[in-house]
DNA sequence: CCGTGTGAAGCTGTTCACAGCT
DNA sequence: AGCTGTGAACAGCTTCACACGG
């Protein structure tokens, strides 16, 4: 119920957060089911994760269990929502009309459970007013500044080529923006007031490739 | 030129893996920029990298570099490319032919640099015989069995609900695919013989809404 | 008893600092 | 001299195992 203040919240690691939301689509799906109560362990055993992990996680943020018992999932779960921040509305700027940025824009996983694609833009004066499916039509990147501001974008989404990318970055930064998301293959040089989060997805088919040529034989533990 | 230890595989870390390819990254760039040498610490200043951690990364495949001077660019990327089996085409297919899988595949980064999307399938009947950006017609899942033996799928990329991600995953294992990349927010149960690597693009919004939420508290308390 | 919450142990990943090679 | 390659120190993450409270 209250939150243990005294652990800075910079202390708590990617991974645990990661896994919190993780743990909230598990009791999602039991909710939706019916199940009133899970132990760490039921949770474990049903979704393949594990027990000890699951109460040190939880307990970075409180005690929300019952001894002997478990944890009530509907309870935990509005925990896991507060925690997250998803009970307010995340306003999300897409830079970079292309295949990718394109389809985040009306990618479901984008635009439900608190977050809300408000703006795409790009700099090709070709793309500029043309509407992409799921409704938004394309703006131009010269006003990222004032759709910033207008908008409250919380959230930056990178989808340019690697070569802009750095400028859209900063750009953003400047405009306000505190965390960002990007998926060019650049290695950014970071603002310390804006949260920058990589995500690389050819890194994860080079990955795979890796494992093919070597493993004769390798966990599938992911 | 040969990898100069016994180590097992199974002992290098995904995070070492993943950084290689983000300096074979460093190392095209640099090539096209006509840089023929380059220290380690010179590519960490350049790119935002340790270069204590460039070295070790390296030392797990072999003795890339001459001391007293450096790596030589061409020779490290290649050296690079092989080591995570980028030499060979890897045949790549998508099960899942909405939004996502519809976008990747034909997103550049699936179809360069070895990667090849053979195939894009769907359950939808609606979908089936469509043809998507990029070429190819949606084929139906009903022929996955037939399509990962006929094209020598190497990878499968499962785009599809929650609710039907154990399925696919179970049939891309049992056709003998041994790599698969998952995008569904599913916990999935591993196959030991097939690497399996989950990919959840809505964690990422997650995490920086709870880095958000937490700049805002300590904002407010001061 | 039972399952949570949690110190402590064990393990993994990163950084340091320097011997050794060019 | 200069930079790599690497053992050792350090830091961070996971798992264990049990005291504690329901």
């Amino acid at each position: 119920m209250s939150f243990k203040r005294y652990i800075p919240v910079e202390s708590i690691s990617e991974l645990t957060i990661n896994r919190l939301s993780v743990y909230l689509r598990c009791l999602q799906q039991l909710e939706q089911e019916g199940t009133t109560t899970v132990s760490s362990q039921e949770l474990a055993d049903r979704f393949h994760l594990n027990s000890a992990q699951i109460r040190k996680d939880l307990a970075y943020f409180g005690e929300f269990g019952i001894r002997g018992v478990g944890y009530n999932v509907t309870q935990l779960r509005e925990h896991l929502v507060n925690i997250l921040g998803l009970h307010e509305e995340r306003r999300v700027l897409v830079v970079g009309a292309g295949n990718l940025g394109t389809a985040l824009s009306h990618f479901s996983g984008f635009n439900t459970g608190g977050f809300r694609i408000v703006a795409i833009l790009d700099s090709d004066p070709h793309k500029v007013g043309k509407r992409v499916p799921g409704g938004l039509v394309v703006e131009s990147v010269s006003d990222l500044p004032r759709i910033v501001k207008d908008r409250k974008v919380h959230i930056g989404v990178i989808t340019v080529p690697a070569s802009s990318a750095q400028k859209v970055y900063d750009d953003l930064v400047n405009g306000g923006v505190q965390a960002v998301l990007n998926f060019a293959p650049a290695q950014l040089k970071g603002h310390p007031e804006a949260k920058l989060k990589n995500v690389d997805l050819k890194i994860n088919l080079e990955l795979l490739s890796f494992f093919l040529t070597h493993a004769a034989r390798m966990a599938a533990i992911g």
